[in-house]
RNA sequence: AGGUCCGUAGCUCAAUUGGCAGAGCACUGGUCUCCAAAACCAGGGGUUGGGGGUUCAAGUCCUCCCGGGCCUGCCA
């Protein structure tokens, strides 16, 4: 049986990858490769929409798909791809915003959040959801792997997936999402918030920082706040789920145990989680320094190509549909 | 294109008739804590969007430019 289709994006906003962006969602596509056939794209038109720094942007794309090959993505087996070297997701995009609905995108709340308080608001950030339903469609994708806060999109890419069908004739198939068991991680110095570069410097933790600047991290994670109570705090359940992730279930459970009978001592978690994490990634860290710039280069535009080349078949066929000449 | 309001620290804002650029939050360090948090103590942080001008003295006044908000007009 012919395998499902996934494509995924990540924007390359930052220099580098972190623990967020590695538990939630590259772990996943790394597995994902044996059972789809995967386009992984860095997705540099999202990027622009707002405020980015010019002369970054295109070594951000470089090295975040040296983190992306580090961590496993196979080229071999997935496309591994940058957006604006395939000028088709622009060009359907376009098209798409024909038959959008102003009020769809209006009630899109990650516009509603992102636009709020700010002064300058892009147009590209408001038709953001329709280039991510052109990534999507581009490819004849049947599996979005997502998390939870991309379903209001790619709800939106479904249905213009229908509307196309209808008014042009069937061509497009309704991707499905899946959410992986994939975890939120959350900012060790803010618990309550997802884990993000855009917080600051001590809202996240990259794969690639030195040992003693995560540990130090890890150290002064925040733990409990306020008034005691039966309930785990966000911030000891965050270490947890880290915990969970890179240690033995054996190591996990005895924490637990601890914890349940109240001798757990938080130094003794966060050194665990320390020491147990840095051994998780200490191989995609030795990965990611041999790897060379140029061949990182030279995959990038290989999958690009390839990609490209599915493109122009889902465009052409598009424009026949739409009637264009 | 016209009208109008605005631009001061990372963020929100203050600075008298023109008179030493400041506060809160955030950040960094310390005390405390198993680690944190809270609290307290200390610290760093600025081309006041930019150029020119008036003045003994400009964040403040004049002028041009840049950027942004709102309104109107025009446009494929």
């Amino acid at each position: 049986m012919s395998k499902g289709k996934i494509f995924s994006g990540i924007r390359p906003t930052a220099s580098s990858l972190h623990l967020g962006n590695y538990f939630g969602a590259v772990a996943n596509w790394v597995k994902l490769q044996d059972d789809y056939e995967a386009i992984y794209c860095l997705v540099d038109y999202h990027a622009i929409i707002e405020d980015y720094d010019k002369d970054a942007l295109s070594d951000r794309v470089l090295n975040m798909a040296a983190d992306l090959l580090a961590c496993g993505i196979d080229p071999q087996q997935s496309i591994l791809m940058f957006q604006s070297a395939v000028p088709e997701h622009t060009e359907l995009a376009w098209i798409f915003n024909a038959i959008t609905s102003y009020g769809d995108l209006q009630r899109m709340t990650q516009f509603k959040d992102k636009s709020e308080n700010k002064e300058f608001v892009s147009a590209g950030l408001f038709n953001y959801p329709i280039l991510m339903a052109a990534d999507i469609l581009l490819y004849h994708t049947t599996v979005v792997p997502v998390g939870d806060d991309q379903d209001q999109h790619v709800e939106l890419t479904r249905g213009l997936a229908r509307r196309f069908n209808s008014r042009y004739g069937d061509y497009f198939a309704e991707p499905e999402t899946i959410h992986t068991e994939a975890p939120r991680i959350m900012s060790l110095a803010d618990p309550t918030s997802k884990m993000s570069k855009s917080l600051g410097e001590k809202h996240f933790i990259s794969l690639f920082e030195s040992e003693d600047s995560i540990h130090s991290k890890i150290r002064s994670a925040v733990t409990d706040t306020g008034l005691q109570t039966d309930e785990m705090s966000p911030g000891v359940k965050s270490l947890f789920t880290l915990l969970k992730l890179s240690a033995p279930e054996s190591v996990y459970a005895g924490f637990e145990t601890d914890y349940q009978e109240g001798t757990l001592k938080y130094v003794a978690l966060k050194d665990a989680v320390y020491e147990h994490l840095v051994s998780l990634i200490q191989p995609i860290r030795q990965r990611r320094e041999g790897m060379s710039m140029e061949e990182v280069r030279r995959v990038l535009d290989d999958g690009s190509e390839r990609a490209r080349a599915q493109a122009q078949v889902t465009i052409k066929t598009v424009k026949q549909k739409i009637g264009l000449p």
